[in-house]
DNA sequence: CTGAAAGCGCTTACAG
DNA sequence: CTGAAAGCGCTTACAG
């Protein structure tokens, strides 16, 4: 077996004809007789070659790839947020012919283990507090974009985010003004941004009415200890009857299906004896649950897409900066009722 | 400011070494001294170097990442299916320090657009019929893992893929054993070979007990008219109280969780007056379902898993051909009751 | 432990 | 329309 793959070479010798020549018929930059065209095409054929994308792409110094730096989540899956995310990233890089580089390796310490990645741009997700990859990022001259906003604030990075303070407002607006005051809040894990945010706004949401927050329980998600709707069946199964709350917020969907099966175990009867509402909105399971859930809508599939169309276009004019911030939409079905 | 970003001459020039030597710090394939290190590693810093992957994946030919080809699918978003499949694949992959190429790029026919993609190995999902691509991997001299079997078969190609005919068996012997004949099949899109291996299981299962396969209605999805719980919501609709059937088995748990609401507003008991049974088994959907669902677990992520072990295998040794048969395990849970 | 030089497989001015 | 040659930024025998 000839081992070895053919390469331009190859073709052009047996082609009679130079290697630039080659180059032309598969790039089309420019034009070639078609007597060579189909010459070349035919050896090609025969030889079995393909184009080598990677020293292609060191030619040309750009490699039609988009990179999406994920958080580095051991072995939890996805979340329905990212995977929406995802979803948006990749039809618009789909559409703009770009792939997508999937990384969720783990960060390294040693300054020799970084390199510029085989990337035209990077979309990145959940950045840390002061994050360095941001910096670095900069140095290597690779456009970012993140999904989630810099912390500090930074405003020369780009970023689209949701903005999660007014989403919490929402939700305590919206709770408020149908009685609750007693309110289980299954909040995200505490070193998450949004989970910080989510409650300043709901705080303020009280505060704006002149309620005090006190009667608010806020919990955490832990994701070593158990996955989204475990969260919120335990949740529920241990403080329902001990605490007094009326409606219970839940993180995501996924936490609120946990939610409901615990409510149903219990015989506690949503939306009339307990409210619900989620805090994401996957089309899938919000609208097929029983009662169909309340939710608030990330759009995270827009920002997935946003993230990307703005990354398309720094691709192409590194000097552009966008900020998004995308207004949290409530999306109210039947799991939450007036406290009479 | 200095656009363009240092590169190894730099460093080498600037640090009064060899890129050899330069080159030796980075990726300590052969011992420099200490002194010599630290100045190299300075002058990186100062000047803001970082290797290129690109170039040095040319150089070495492997570029540690592995190429996920997914089945173009305009608009729609990953199935449940994809999304457990992809998580077992990233996971495998992460572990073992390779990324991830998510590739949907549609295909063209045009033969100078193919090239060898910057991956060590390829994972493809869903093959068609007498894939091409299948071929051109192997000339390519790509690794190439199919998840999904080829079609027709191919002893030389390696594969990961469920048991869809013993799936499909296995089903109807349980609805069988628990008293049911009159069956609503949903199945997937007609041209899917999964569609066909399971309908066939299905009847075979009937026929090992000699009763006739025409109680059996098989309606098939068609994405492009709606998606998967609205496909299980709508086919109940229109056909509850028409068709005779006392159990329905659907293609996947989104499907099932739109039979769920349809029932639901049909007031039909689920499962006293009609079972439902799903062919895949979403850990975070099928049990928070009410009833919880009666489900195949098709073990997606266990595939991806895998289909990434063969791939990392292969990669270091490319005469490696394995193939895997996932059998089918039935999760029997609320959604079935036996027919009185 | 370090350097000089060829090589990885393409592209692209430049020249004709 | 086509060719010769330099260049993209690394790595790796070979030699010392």
């Amino acid at each position: 077996m000839g081992q070895t793959v053919a390469t331009i070479d190859d073709v052009a010798k047996k082609a009679g004809v130079s290697k630039g020549t080659v180059s032309s018929v598969f790039s089309k930059k420019r034009p070639i007789s078609r007597q060579v065209t189909e010459r070349v095409l035919e050896v090609a054929k025969d030889l079995g070659y393909f184009p080598n994308h990677v020293a292609r792409s060191l030619a040309i110094k750009k490699t039609m790839i988009a990179g999406l730096k994920m958080p580095v989540s051991k072995d939890s899956n996805m979340s329905g947020f990212e995977i929406q995310m995802i979803n948006g990233v990749m039809k618009e890089c789909s559409r703009n012919g770009y792939r997508l580089l999937l990384d969720t390796l783990p960060e390294h310490d040693d300054p020799t283990q970084f390199s510029i990645d085989p990337v035209d741009g990077v979309i990145m997700l959940n950045p840390r507090k002061q994050d360095p990859r941001i910096e670095r990022y900069k140095q290597m001259g690779i456009p970012l974009v993140l999904v989630g906003r810099p912390d500090p604030m930074d405003d020369t990075v780009c970023y689209v985010d949701n903005n999660n303070r007014d989403l919490g407002f929402k939700v305590g607006e919206y709770l408020l003004g149908i009685g609750h005051r007693d309110i289980l809040f299954l909040n995200a894990a505490s070193d998450m941004t949004v989970a910080y945010d989510r409650e300043s706004g709901l705080a303020e949401s009280f505060a704006a009415q002149g309620i005090p927050f006190d009667t608010v329980q806020v919990l955490h998600y832990r994701q070593y200890r158990y996955n989204a709707a475990e969260y919120g069946y335990r949740s529920i199964l241990e403080t329902f009857g001990k605490l007094p709350y009326t409606a219970v917020i839940a993180d995501t969907d996924r936490v609120a299906l946990g939610v409901l099966r615990a409510a149903r175990e219990l015989n506690i009867d949503v939306p009339e004896r307990m409210s619900v509402i989620a805090l994401s909105n996957d089309a899938t399971v919000a609208q097929e649950t029983t009662p169909r859930l309340t939710a608030v809508d990330q759009s995270a599939e827009f920002l997935g897409a946003e993230a990307a169309n703005i990354l398309i276009e720094k691709m192409n004019d590194s000097s552009i900066v966008h900020q998004r911030v995308i207004e949290a939409k409530l999306v109210i079905r039947e799991s939450c009722s007036r406290l009479s």
